[in-house]
DNA sequence: TTGTACGCGTTATCAG
DNA sequence: CTGATAACGCGTACAA
C-alpha cells in the first residue's frame, strides 16, 4: 500500500533548473519559452514520469474536467453507441466521461441536479428523454452548467443540439410500405415520455395522408421501446379483424417483438406481414428476417454534441443546431402484401 | 456565461457563525460537535446550496474519487450490464465511474497506464480480457493503483477478483446436448485473446469425454464473440459432411448467428440443429427460437468487484476471491436430434 | 468542543 | 523570456 508519491511540478522544475511557473508554461503550451528551456523541461517531465495533478489544476481553474452523460435506460446498443461517439470526440482531450444513467428524469429534477452538482461536472450531455426536459434545462442554466442536447424534439433553440429529422424519417419508412402496396398499416409507438414517439407518429400519418390512407385509431398501439412492450402491442394489432398487413414499430426492439408475435400467430414475415423498425441497432441484423429500418446516426450525434459542448467550455460562441441525416435501410422484413388482401 | 460561484466552506462557516474547520467536521461526520452546532451548520449548508468542492478535497486527501472501468469492446449488452452493476454499488458513495473502453489491451500497456495516470483514477475495475493481462496488472501495482478483476481465468490470486466457473458452465451446457442425444457437436470458440474461450472449450471437452464422445478438430471453429464472426464460423461448420446436429457457441451473439446460418441452409432450429449460447444477453430472448444459454451474472460480478475495490480503497484487508454461480437456461433452441442421425 | 496555521499542486499576477 | 508570491477550497496537526 505504499502509494508512490507522484512527481510534482516542483520536482520537474528543480530537475530542469527552472521555476515551477516555467514548467507550467510548457505543460500548457503557453508562449514565451525558449526552445532550449522547453526541451530541457520536457526531458525532466519524461524522466520523472510527470503527469499534472488534475485536482490541483481543477482547483485553481475551477474546472473538474469531467463531463457527464445523462441517459435513461434505453436499449443497450443505443447506450453503447452514445458513449462511443462521446468518447471518440474526447480522445486526446483532458476531459473524462462520467456516465449517469438515471431511472427517470422526472423522478425529481432537484435530485438529478444535486447529483450533477455533487459530481462536480463541468458540463453534461443530455440524451433523450432528458434532452427534452424543460425543467431540467432550466435548472442547469440556473446553476450555470453548460449542456448539449441529443435528439431533442421540442423546445428547440434552448441549447445547442444535434438531432435527426424524426418526422421525415418516419415519413420515409411509411412511404416505403405504401409504395409496396400496403394499405392497412399498424403502428407501435414508443415510450410516450420520449417526444420522438410523437414526431415519428406525425411523420407516419403525413405519409399515409398523402397516399389517401386513413390511419384508424385501433391501428395505433403504444409500447415503451422495450421488446416485451412491443410484443404485447403487436399481439393486440394482430388480433384485429382484419389484421394489418404491415407494422411500423418505432424502434428495432419492438419490431423484433412484432416478428415474434407474427410467428406466434403462424404468420410469415414478410410474406404475411411486413415489419419496419427504427434505429438500425444490432438487433436489426440479428433477427430473422433482418429488419428494414431507419439508420439513426447515434454515434455521430453524440460526437457532434460533445464537440459543441467543448466549444462552449472554451467560451466560444454556440454554433447553430445540427441536423444529421438518416437513411432507410431496406432489408428482408418488408415485401408487398399478399394479393388477396 | 456568468458561472455563479459556488458557496465555499468559509461561506457556510460565516453564516453558521463557526469556524471552517467545524463545518468540515459536520461535512465529514466527524465526532466532537454539538447537536446544536451541527444543525446550525446543516441549515447554512442547505441555504447556501453548499456542496464540497471535490477537487479541493481530492487535493488534500490525494484522492480523485474517480474509478475507472476498463473493457474491450465486447457486446453492448455485456458492457451495459457491467456498468449497471458497478454503478449500482457506487450509488450513495462519493466515487464516480469513468468509462475507459480500450481498443486492445495489448495495444501498448504503457499507453494504457499513461491513460490511467493522466485520468487520475483512484482505482480501476478490469473486465476481460484486461483482467487477464499480467503486464497491465504488474504496471498497476508499480504505480500503486488498486484494481479488481472481473472474470479472470488465469493468474488467480494476483488481485481481488470475481468470476464464475467457465469450465463447469460449459460442461453443463455440453451435458445438456449430450443428454438430448447429440453426438456430433460443433463448437464456436470466442475471441482467442479472452482466456474464457479456452476455459469454455475445456469444459465442453470434459463433458464430451465423459460421455465417450470425441470432439474432432474440424468441429471446432473460432470466432471473435461478434455476430459476423459467428456467422462465418457457423457456415463452415454446417458445410461439413456430415454437419453437426448441435452447435455450442461461446456467446449469444455467435449463437444467434448460428441460427441465421442454419436458416440459410434451410435447416430448422431446433429440429435439424440445436444451438446453445452463453451469457443470457438480451439477444437470447429476441431471436427465434429463444436461445438455450448459460446465464452469466455479469451485473452481480461487477457489483461485487466494485465492492471489493471500495474495501481496498478504505484500507481494509482484501477479501477472498469470489466465485458466483451460473445457470443453464433451457429455452427453445435445443431438442433431441432427428431420429435418422 | 472548537479554532488557527499551514500545506496539498497548480496557475495568475505582476515584477524583474 | 522568466520567476516570486498569492490564491484556489479543504483537511491535518496542534492549540485553546
Amino acid at each position: 500500500m505504499t502509494r508512490p508519491k507522484r512527481a510534482t511540478i516542483v520536482d520537474v522544475a528543480r530537475m530542469a533548473e527552472v521555476s515551477a511557473k516555467t514548467v507550467s508554461r510548457v505543460v500548457n503550451n503557453e508562449p514565451h519559452v525558449t526552445e532550449a528551456v522547453k526541451t530541457r523541461v520536457r526531458e525532466a517531465m519524461r524522466a520523472l514520469r510527470y503527469h499534472p495533478n488534475v485536482a490541483a489544476q481543477g482547483l485553481v481553474r475551477s474546472r473538474s474536467y469531467l463531463i457527464g452523460l445523462v441517459y435513461e435506460k434505453p436499449s443497450p446498443s443505443y447506450v453503447v453507441e452514445l458513449q462511443k461517439g462521446a468518447l471518440e470526440r474526447l480522445h486526446g482531450e483532458r476531459f473524462r466521461l462520467v456516465v449517469l444513467p438515471v431511472e427517470s428524469v422526472t423522478e425529481r429534477e432537484d435530485e438529478i441536479i444535486a447529483l450533477l452538482r455533487s459530481a462536480a461536472l463541468d458540463a453534461v450531455l443530455l440524451a433523450p428523454p432528458a434532452s427534452d426536459h424543460a425543467g431540467l434545462m432550466k435548472e442547469l442554466r440556473e446553476v450555470g452548467m453548460p449542456f448539449a442536447r441529443i435528439s431533442p424534439t421540442r423546445l428547440l433553440g434552448q441549447g445547442p443540439s444535434v438531432a435527426m429529422d424524426d418526422v421525415a424519417a418516419a415519413q420515409e419508412a411509411a412511404e416505403h410500405l405504401v409504395n409496396l402496396g400496403h394499405k392497412r398499416i399498424g403502428v407501435i409507438k414508443g415510450d410516450p415520455s420520449h417526444a420522438a414517439s410523437d414526431a415519428r407518429l406525425v411523420g407516419t400519418m403525413q405519409a399515409l395522408a398523402k397516399a389517401g390512407i386513413t390511419l384508424h385509431p385501433e391501428l395505433i398501439e403504444s409500447g415503451l421501446f422495450t421488446f416485451d412492450s412491443g410484443l404485447a402491442a403487436a399481439r393486440r394489432l394482430l388480433a384485429l379483424d382484419p389484421p394489418p398487413t404491415a407494422i411500423l414499430a418505432q424502434n428495432d426492439d419492438m419490431a423484433a417483438a412484432a416478428i415474434t408475435a407474427a410467428r406466434e400467430c403462424g404468420l410469415l414475415v414478410p410474406e404475411d406481414l411486413s415489419v419496419v423498425g427504427f434505429d438500425d441497432s444490432d438487433i436489426s441484423r440479428v433477427v430473422w428476417p433482418p429488419l428494414t429500418t431507419i439508420r439513426q446516426p447515434v454515434e455521430d450525434m453524440a460526437y457532434r454534441a460533445m464537440d459543441m459542448l467543448l466549444h462552449v467550455l472554451r467560451g466560444e460562441p454556440e454554433g447553430a443546431d445540427v441536423q444529421l441525416g438518416h437513411e432507410l435501410l431496406i432489408r428482408r422484413s418488408t415485401a408487398p402484401p399478399k394479393a388477396g388482401l
